[in-house]
DNA sequence: TGGAGAATGTTGACTTCGTCAACATACACG
DNA sequence: CGTGTATGTTGACGAAGTCAACATTCTCCA
């Protein structure tokens, strides 16, 4: 059984690590979060994690990997879920990926932030997100088949795409969104200008 | 005169804190720039920058702020420049945009990073972007004006535009863009998608 | 089955950094 | 020219990351 209940071993130590600095993440923001309350929280001594990762920057990656890979998912069952030959798939797929975001920012900001990750290309974080990247190029190209996007490079296209809602989710999370602005109409707007944009053709790139 | 050349005060210490600070921000990332370090390099004691910036954050937001003011001046003179009625001069300032990016990475990243800024909602950080999306929203009403936009919210749609080229800059930067890919070509790319999806008349929001 | 060695956790200590308080020096101005 | 203010310095403290030495538990084979 991997966790019982143990008073010196831990039990699954790694695994919880990640849940819990994500929480706190989500409750104080990024620098909340040190190795020593993180192993207070979670009843464990301050150089506990060391064991687990080499350092704090380690484990800051892991929880990051861990929100690409959920916000993969997401976009992902609905990929699976709408029709692939409608627009609506991909406005829908736009929309929930900012919604992500604000709902959770800080986590959300990590993911990007080389700030707190100070370290340059980590391999894992490069890797996380070039998934999701090849699942958007996956999308972009089965609707240049069905025709609702102009054709060209796909991959290309996605990153446009890309550009896009990220965009929209980062000035939304940082606040540069006046908040009198009706933030779901925005959001509907700024996909529906980007798929305008990508259904005309233009000479390819 | 204003920075003769003292040993005990130093002239105009504020003013070369945000230069120096800036300067260490794109030599080594925004970690590199400590109180002690930054002291140092301008043959100050560690303490002295306190007499102008009431804390450590307070210099970071004077860079950002200086960040944003330095991206507008940019802006404005490519606006100034260009005809304002030709479609290549949201084009070009587009492009302009994701370059200053690329060319201050650190700087740029700062701007947007409330991860370094670790505060809710600096005024003055708040007023320099606005003051940045203001000058857009302008230059987007004068293209509505000449009917290379089409009509509809200009706030709104200065919003989307800025989504745009920020998420692309943001993408650029920390690396997520395959380096095989021509960065010219997808900078190009994603600004006249914009501009098309801008052209299109939809229902307003 | 009973250790031996690996895995995991703990405590103490060191370093760096932000920051404050007390003190020192230079400048401005009546 | 003297005094108050602006500016700078040094010493110290607490928080945090991290390493080394030590402790405990687990695994697994002889």
């Amino acid at each position: 059984m991997a966790a019982r209940d143990r008073t010196y071993h831990h039990g699954d130590l790694q695994t919880a690590l990640v849940e819990e600095a994500a929480a706190m993440i989500s409750e104080g923001g990024a620098t909340s979060v040190t190795m020593r309350a993180i192993g207070g929280r979670l009843g464990v001594s301050r150089a506990a994690p060391y064991r687990h990762f080499p350092d704090k920057t380690a484990l800051l990656i892991a929880v990051a990997v861990q929100g690409f890979e959920r916000l993969r998912q997401r976009l992902e069952s609905i990929a699976a879920a709408d029709s692939p030959s409608r627009v609506d798939r991909l406005l829908h797929m736009g929309e929930e990926y900012v919604r992500f975001a604000l709902e959770h920012p800080a986590h959300y900001r990590l993911m990007w932030g080389k700030e707190a990750i100070a370290r340059q290309n980590e391999p894992e974080l490069r890797e996380a997100a070039g998934a999701l990247l090849e699942h958007l190029v996956g999308v972009i190209e089965s609707h240049q088949k069905s025709g609702e996007i102009a054709p060209g490079n796909p991959r290309a296209r996605a990153y446009v795409a890309w550009s896009a809602v990220h965009g929209l989710a980062s000035l939304l999370i940082e606040g540069q969104i006046d908040p009198k602005v009706d933030v779901d109409g925005l959001i509907r707007q700024t996909t529906e200008t980007l798929l305008d944009g990508l259904r005309v053709s233009r000479s390819a790139v």
